[in-house]
Formats: structure tokens, sequence, C-alpha cells
DNA sequence: TTGAAAGCGCTAACAG
DNA sequence: CTGTTAGCGCTTTCAA
């Protein structure tokens, strides 16, 4: 492939020259400048990136560590950080982290020999991740979950809250026994929602021991599991499930069991997705604003990333429940 | 940060020899190669990438570039090959297309210039790309569908074919006026599907003229409004939806009409998703092998990348029927 | 305004 | 087995 001095030959002048018309810098000849570009045309030349990125000792390359591409919530917020990153002309480079500490902590290492200017992503909470982030000074910002130790910017949503609005809505719809399927101890969004549910139950004046919660990972097939044995041994009327994939599971099991969202257990699900609106009937839903939230995580890392001042800020936007059939009798 | 001859200081010795103490090269004293681990354990020390990539003229990079990260078909390729490329020590770069010819380009272009190992794409169809991928040799493979004048190996899904099953098994429930609502002209697994379309109409002795086909973007929303006016206008028994957001769209546009898909309507879409067997009745699809498609173009990128000889493959995958409720009256 | 030259950090000949 | 040295392709002083 044409270098800059193939360039620089074939328009007759110097390299240096060629670097100063290809990026606009300072003032050029127009000839000159005229001539090489046509010359780059004409060799097809593209700049060398590893070089440029060398000379520079900065690279136009965001990292974005995600626990799951697959999961429809991750993917907008994916969606959202990639359109901020490419209008500012940056990259991304895309790592599944499954929520597993180890493959984060090779992922970051990957990312702090690319010398990628700035990582996003979504914590698993694993502490040495955010020594390792903090020790390079890297830029960088948690989505989702903040960094232990909140080192760094987060752009996180008030689960706990939008989880206890879910309860309380629940409880006026006449719902007494409410039960919670959530995640995994530890992840702080499920920790959130259970903390969330709880607050919702004491508003609620429900009380409510814990036999009504369980725990599953955050996929379908464990919370059908949950939820079966949720649903034998405590009786719930009503279920506050903690994300999407989870519902998925949920619903499994409530139609294998003959029990109808709404009139015999009230469900509300945390995510929205276009399909919790062709199921009867439909499902009520904790929507969260993932697209913007990779958004405005992305743009507060290119400000950063741009030398922004001081301070780490943590912004944290408020999901809203969206009522539907499924947390309606009747 | 640290450099290579900052850990060549700290060991006392050269930094050729941390070079290949570092990367496992010939033999290094056994001693030497300690003192150097441990140099650069003190200092933190992670190889540059940049000045590496320059060095050896190569990245451990892949470009991915796909319509759309929030359509789960992709999403699942997306996975499928970031899972092998993490194996193999690939990192992944994605980029939403849009299926815009122009943002493929620019796509292409960054990849050309950060000197990517090879490039995975569903490629719109524009010619000028497929150009460029040729002219610069950059290993190539496209997913979902060929690349123009099949420059490169493809990994490919029978569609025509699964399209024309789809269309016999819905004569065989004794549907009669099916319908097809397809993506826009131009993008091949679009006219693919209406090809099998018409293939199956054929095969069944069902003749069929053309006033029973709708184009929309392969969205939910144009999907709606094509679902409308096709029922509307031409009285389908039976509907074949060619992707899965699509058929967000027409069974929505079902529903509000009051038409109960199986019974009043025969409905059969492309593409699997959880929520497929949560709606009432469960809906039939064509389930595509999305994540083995993208494992296996991985595996053939990175063959490539390795120098694998000649004769550039095209891989067709087969998808297959799944019949649920939707298309079985009753 | 332009060119010459240095050097980013690394690896790979080539000597020793 | 180890060190010296020469670049990879680019940007950016520094002089002219």
């Amino acid at each position: 492939m044409a270098t800059i001095s193939d360039v620089a030959h074939r328009a007759g002048v110097s390299t240096a020259t060629v670097s100063r018309a290809l990026n606009g810098k300072s003032t050029v000849d127009p000839e000159l400048a005229a001539r090489v570009q046509s010359a780059a045309a004409e060799l097809g030349y593209r700049p060398n990136g590893p070089a440029r990125n060398l000379r520079k000792q900065a690279t136009a390359v965001l990292a974005l560590i995600i626990s799951d591409v697959e999961n429809p919530f991750f993917t907008a917020v994916a969606r959202g950080v990639e359109d901020v990153a490419h209008a500012a002309g940056y990259s991304l480079v895309l790592c599944n982290s499954d929520d597993e500490p180890a493959k984060e902590r090779e992922y970051i290492d990957v990312a702090l020999q690319e010398r990628v200017a700035g990582i996003l992503l979504t914590p698993t909470g694993d502490a040495d991740s955010a020594e390792l982030l903090a020790r390079y000074a890297l830029p960088v910002v948690a989505v989702d979950r903040p960094l232990p130790d909140s080192t760094g910017d987060a752009v996180l949503v008030d689960s706990r809250r939008a989880a206890e609005q879910a309860v309380l809505h629940l409880a006026e719809q006449g719902y007494r026994r409410i039960g919670c399927l959530t995640g995994p101890r530890g992840v702080l969004t499920a920790d959130d929602r259970l903390a969330g549910y709880r607050d919702g139950l004491r508003a609620a004046g429900l009380g409510g021991s814990d036999e009504l919660v369980r725990r599953s990972e955050f996929r379908a097939t464990g919370a059908e599991a949950a939820a079966r044995s949720l649903l034998a041994e405590a009786a719930p009327d009503a279920l506050l499930v903690a994300n999407n994939a989870m519902a998925v599971g949920v619903l499994a099991a409530l139609a294998e069991l003959g029990r109808r969202p709404g009139r015999d257990v009230g469900v509300v699900a945390f995510d929205d997705a276009p399909w919790t609106t062709l199921i009867d009937p439909p499902l009520t839903v904790v929507a969260q604003p993932a697209y913007d939230m990779g958004a405005l995580a992305a743009r507060l890392l290119l400000d950063r990333i741009a030398g922004a001042r001081g301070e780490v800020s943590t912004s944290t936007l408020s999901a809203h429940l969206v009522p539907r059939g499924s947390s309606t009798r009747g």
C-alpha cells in the first residue's frame, strides 16, 4: 500500500508537505496542495493508522466492554455509544465480558495495550479492574453500574426508585403478595432492584419477608426455574422481574402453569422491548433509557478525553413505568 | 506509561532481550527472562500496540460492519464473530452501516486506515465498497448477503429455499391466498425471500400475482403499514414475513384489526427470537443459524488472514422451519 | 511556505 | 544467547 513518501515523490514535494496538505495544517500553497491531493488519489493513498497513532501518541478508538451484545438493553446502549463516537470520528472496539471479572480484566488489558483513548464499560464490580483503570489514568465512564470506589464518571439509572414505584403500582392495583425475581447477589443492578422492591413493600405497608424473593442469573432459563419455585412455594399474587431476559422465562413459566398475567398474577418487568405489547395481556414494564445512556456516556467520555476538568460525575437517569395489561386485575 | 527501554534499563539488558523474553521468542537465558518479567511487572509495562503494529505491519483487529446492532439477528452474528475472534487473540471493531452504502464505504475506509487484518460485513450491495475491498486485497468475508461480483468468501443462508418451504407449509395447512411482506428492492435477502415465496406458490399450484406482495424497510413501523395495506386491498389468508422486526409490526397490525394469527390469518416470519413462543398463538418462524454464521465467517476470515489458499468459497447454511400455532388453522 | 531530520516504541536482522 | 542497529510511516520541530 502506498506510503506518504510515495505520494511525496509523485507530487514532487516533501513528506512534510504531504502531511500538512492532507491534514489541512498551516498554510500550504494551493497549487502544491492540489498536486498532493491528486497524487494521493491516484495512488489510493490511505494514511497508515498505526504509524500516525504511534507518532501522535493517541488513537481515535474507544473500547466498549459490555456484559453481552445479545441483551437488547446493552445493545441499545452500544448503539447510543456508537452513534456519538462515530460522529466524533472515533471507532469502537466491542468486547463481551459476560459479567466475568477475568474477561473484563483481559479486555481492559487489551484496551490498555492498544492505547485506546478511553473506555466505556458496564463494570462487573471487580476491584482489580477498577484498580487497573485507575493506575493508568485511562479515561473511563461506567454505564448501568458504577465502578467500585466510584473511580470515574458513571451514567446510571435509578433502578431502586423505579423498582419501588413498580411495587407501589402493583399494590395500588390490589396485589398483596408481591414477589421479586432478581439477578445474582453482588451485581449492583440486581441488588438495587431488590432494595427498591423492599422499599416499595414497606411504603405500601405490605411488610414482606424474603420467602417472596428469588435470585437467578439475568437469563431466561434461570428465571423460569426461579419463577416456578417461587410460585409453588410462596404463592405470590404478583411478580417484579428484574430484567427483560428474565421476563421471557417468567412468562413462559406462567403460561405453562396456566396462570394468566394480570388476572392471576400481576407482572412488571424491567426493560421495554418491541414484543412486550404483542403478548396478551401486554406487559407492564419499567422502561430504561438505554440508548440515551450510551450516548450520554460517550459524550462524557469524549469530554474527558478532550481534557475536561475535575470532579467525577454521576448522572442518574430515570426509568419510567409503562403500565399495561399484565399488572391490571380484570 | 513505561516503554520497552524502561524495562530494559531496569532489568539491565537490551530492549531486544526484553522483546524476546516477553514474546517467548528464541531462547533467552532463564535468569534474564525472569529479571525481565519482574521488571515489566514492577513497571506495569504494557507493550505499545500501535508501535508493535507499525513494526510488524499487521494488527490483530477485525472489523465487523453490520446493518444494525439492535437487530437480534445481527447481534447473534456479532456474538459468534466475537467469540471466535477473541479466542484467536483478535479484537473486534464494531460498525453500524444502517444499510447505507455511504456509511459502509466510510467504515471500510476506516478499516483500511487502521490496517485491520480483515473485514466481516453484511454488504449493502454497493459496488464501490466491493471495489475498494478488492483494490486493497483486504481479506473479507461477507455474511448474510454476498458481495457484488462475489469477491471474497461468503456465509449465507438459503433464504430462497426456506421461503419456499414456508409457503409450502402454509399451503399444506390450507391457506390459499398467501401474501408476502418483504424488504426493500435491491437488498438481496429481501429479493431472495420474495423469489422463494414465488417458488413456493408455483410449487403449490397457487399461481399468484403481485397484488399479494408488499415491500417495506426491514423495520416494524414500515411493515405495519405495509401489512395494513395488503390486508385491506388484497385480502390474503396468510402472510410470509421476511424478518423479525417486520413481524413485530405485522402482528401489531393484525391485533389492531382483531384478526387472530393462525385462525384468521396464517403467519410465518423469518428469524426466531425468545419472545416468539410467548405470544398466543406462538409464532411459526424460519430459524436462521445466526450465531453459527458469525462464528463460521470469523473462522474463514482468520484462515484467509493466515494465508489460506485460493478459491473464494460460499458456504450456504440452511434455515429450518419451526412450525407453531400461527400457521395452523384451528 | 517548504524541506530536512528526528523520533514515537517496537521487532528483526545481523554480529558478536 | 545477547546487544547493536535499522527501520516501520507518520508528524512536527527547526532552519532556510
